[in-house]
Parts: C-alpha cells; structure tokens; sequence
DNA sequence: CCGGCTGATTGGTATAGACCAGAAGTCTGC
DNA sequence: GCAGACTTCTGGTCTATACCAATCAGCCGG
C-alpha cells in the first residue's frame, strides 16, 4: 500500500493492541518505546495513537499516558431512568462525586427555560465515573422554588428520582440538544484528561406538565465512552 | 498566563478569524503565512488550529486549506422530514448526489433488522451537501420486497417520501443509534476531508406498524456540521 | 509499617527543517 | 478566446531533537 506511514502504523497498533490487550491490562507501553519498536519518532507514533483516539479504541489520561477504552455506555437522553441504573443495567459500576453545591445565576439555562437572565438558580456539579474512569461532568441548574432546600440535602443521588418522590414533579417536556465539542480547559481537568480532548455536549430543558421550568442540565461526555440510543414507537 | 503556547495561539486566531472572516471570504491565510504572523512553526500552529477544528469554528477541505465553519445544521434524527424540507426550513440550499446504487447483502444492516445475514438489499449511497459543502455520505439498505424497483425509479429524491407515497409504508418503528467517530478513509474521501477527520455516525433501523423490516440507514457526518435536537413531550 | 522525600520515567510541548503530491494560478500555443 | 501544459503554492507527512512538568516507584527515616 502506498498510504502515508502513520496509517500503516495505525493499523498494526490495533492488532497489537488486539493482541496484547489482556497482557498490558488495559495501558499501553510508553511512546518512546513503541516509537522505537516500529523504527519510527514519537511525532508520528501519535499521530498514530491520535487516530486511534479518535476511533475511541484508546484514550488517554492527562500525563499518565494511553489506555485502551472500555465499551462505551448505551446510553438514552429521553428517558429518565437514573444513571446508576443504567449503569448497572450493563453491568458496569457507577459512581458519582459533588462537586459543588452553590446558588447563583446562569444566563445560558435561563434562556433555554424562558427564564429571566438573572434568574437564580440552584447549582449542581458533579462527576460520574463508570467502572472507577471518570466519563462526565454535568452542572444542573435547578430552578429553586421548584425545590426547596435542595442544596441542604442533596448528596449525590439521583435528581430526578428526588425530584419526583420528594417534590412530586412530572418532567413531562423536555428539549434535548447534542453537539460535539472540544474539551473547555476546566472541564477537561474534571475528567483528568488533556485540554481539547473530543466530547459530547447534551443539554436538557426540562419543564413539567404545565409548562413549567423545572430544570436546565448541561453534560460533557468524553466522545469515545458513550452510544446514543433512541427507540420510537409511532409516526412522528 | 502561563498556559500553552499553543492555547495562547488558539485564543489569538479566535479573534483573528472572528474579525477577519468576511475580508477573508472564510479561507484562513496559508499555514506558512499564519506561523511566520505568529513568530511560530507550522507544527505548532497546526496544534493551535486542530482544536479550533474540534470545536467546530473551522474546518480543512483535503489539500486546499482551512475554512470557516458555518453555523451547524440543527437536525432531528426521530421525525421524518425530509433533508431537503429541513435544510431550506432553515435557510439553506440542500443538494445530493447519488453515489451507487446496486443490489446486495450487508451483514450489519441485515443485523440490525433482525434478518439473515445474506439478505439481499437495495443500496443507495448518496452524499449530501448544505450550501455546496458537502456535509454528510449515507447508505440505505432497502428490503427489495417492500419497494421494487427501487433502483429503476430512483434518482436522487426523498427516501422516505417515495416509500410513504409510492408503497404506502407506515414507518412506525425506529431503533436510532449515535457515536462519534473517525471517518475511514472511504467516507472521508467522499466528503473530501482527511482520513480520520471527526464524525458522527447515525444508524438507524426502520421497521413497520406490523414489526416488518424496511430500511436500514447508515449516516456518517462531519462532526461540526450538526446539532442534534430532540422535543419531547410526555413521560417516556 | 507508614509517610514523606527523591530521582528516573514519561507524556506534553516546541523548534527547525525537509520532501512530496495535489490544487491553484499562469502562461502558451492554437 | 479557449484548452491544455507548466509552475508555484500549499497542505500532508516525516525526521531528529530538546526541555519541562507531572507521575510514579523506590528509598529512607521516623
């Protein structure tokens, strides 16, 4: 074949890795060794991995180097069942942590709810992991008199679950939005991952039966962890 | 600041492009006139410019240089208008090109309806194109029995459209799969782009009111040239 | 046995230069 | 005036090398 050498290269990395995936547990060998096995400068070697990267058979964490990716998440947006529960589902381990609790405005929700822009809103951060790799980071925007005293109890469970059981809201109306995107620095270093790296931008307006906003959620996936699935019933 | 250099540079092009686009007719300058502008080397300016691309602002057309991004095409892979219908509901001239047609087998397709793997289809393989940008490649596997002569007939129209009026089909059930990717070097030659340029593809499995297979759609996107957008209402 | 220090390793970033093939622009001859 | 040949420009690929900062593993001391 007379294709350029970093193709080349690309392929016969993912039959190493296909073959040695059990041996290396799940991280590759460090670049100059692998530059040095295929006779061949790191430059090019991660051009190499780059592709593979963006096929989603790899990734990296930032400064630890390449790991080969689990399978990504099957995941659908426009139900509501709870993230652990679909986790478990697959027979994956979900983890969630906090990472911040506050009360304040945020343009962006505000407009996607029909809100005011200097509407308040009660902040939620966190991060979710699925079998110990972090996978995304998601702020939640919730609109306060919808739920009182939210920012006192909440610890890390599901929001809709609490949402429905404590306050008796029925997420009727949602408008989903899904944009590849490039890592923003912050968010990046929330997922241990390098600046830019490819992600998945889902945003959610949610309102209840009567048109009411209840909540905005704004989710940064990374590109490779995760399958979009919708199953319809119906003409539409 | 004390960040990259090459996250510098992709700040200053932001606002370079951002006041440049019209003198420019959306075409960035040379890289060699770029790098020499910022006292730099192409490779470094390629970092720089590489995640601007991954952020959808700007794009590369193979061997001819970088372009602006136009603003993405906001599209709802669970209704069934037509291409056609919605790019121009959005402003924009729609055009395709129809790339092969033929009569053959193709195992996943055949998967994904649940039928043999050696069902024969009909398959139409055609790239789209949004005010001359070519912008997505598609293939559709038709079952033969639920549209003869398909291949005779068929020159570059809505899909669904002729399925809906010419064999009365009631596409009811939907199966929609998405994951971002990296475009292989066919379909990034069809879209004239570089192998292993970013993408998203879209699966879809189409069956009747009475679970009958019709259709299996395979599309694959440039990753910056689409919003995804879903409305839902109800409790799902 | 545990915790903190330390040095080797490794990924992230950057420079400088080179060659090729395709695209674009120009020139020429009919 | 136009088609075709030629030249230039430009992006795509690759080499070789270097330095920094974060990580990690191993050592040392409490």
């Amino acid at each position: 074949m007379s294709d350029a050498y970093y193709l080349q290269l690309t392929e016969q990395l993912r039959t190493l890795i296909d073959q040695n995936a059990a041996l290396w547990e799940g991280k590759l060998p460090a670049e100059r060794s692998l530059a040095e096995r295929f006779a061949t400068t790191r430059v090019t070697l991660r051009q190499a991995l780059s592709q593979l990267e963006g096929e989603g058979l790899i990734h990296r964490s930032n400064r630890r180097g390449w790991f080969i990716s689990p399978a990504r998440l099957v995941y659908d947006p426009t139900r509501d069942a709870g993230f652990n529960d679909y986790v478990r589902a697959q027979g994956r381990q979900p983890r969630t942590a906090v990472l911040k609790l506050e009360s304040r405005a945020h343009p962006p929700a505000a407009r996607a709810l029909g809100l005011p822009d200097d509407q308040p809103f009660q902040h939620i951060r966190r991060r979710r992991y699925v079998d110990d790799r972090a996978v995304l980071v998601e702020s939640l925007w919730v609109v306060p008199e919808r739920a009182p005293e939210l920012l006192d109890i909440y610890s890390g469970q599901s929001l809709w679950g609490l949402l429905r059981e404590r306050w008796g809201h029925y997420l009727a109306n949602r408008s989903i939005r899904m944009v590849s995107e490039a890592l923003s620095p912050m968010d990046a270093e929330e997922l241990f991952v390098a600046p830019g790296t490819a992600g998945l931008n889902i945003n959610r307006a949610i309102l209840d039966d009567q048109q009411r906003p209840i909540e905005f959620d704004e989710e940064h996936w990374l590109h490779d962890s995760l399958c979009i699935s919708v199953e319809l019933s119906g003409q539409r």
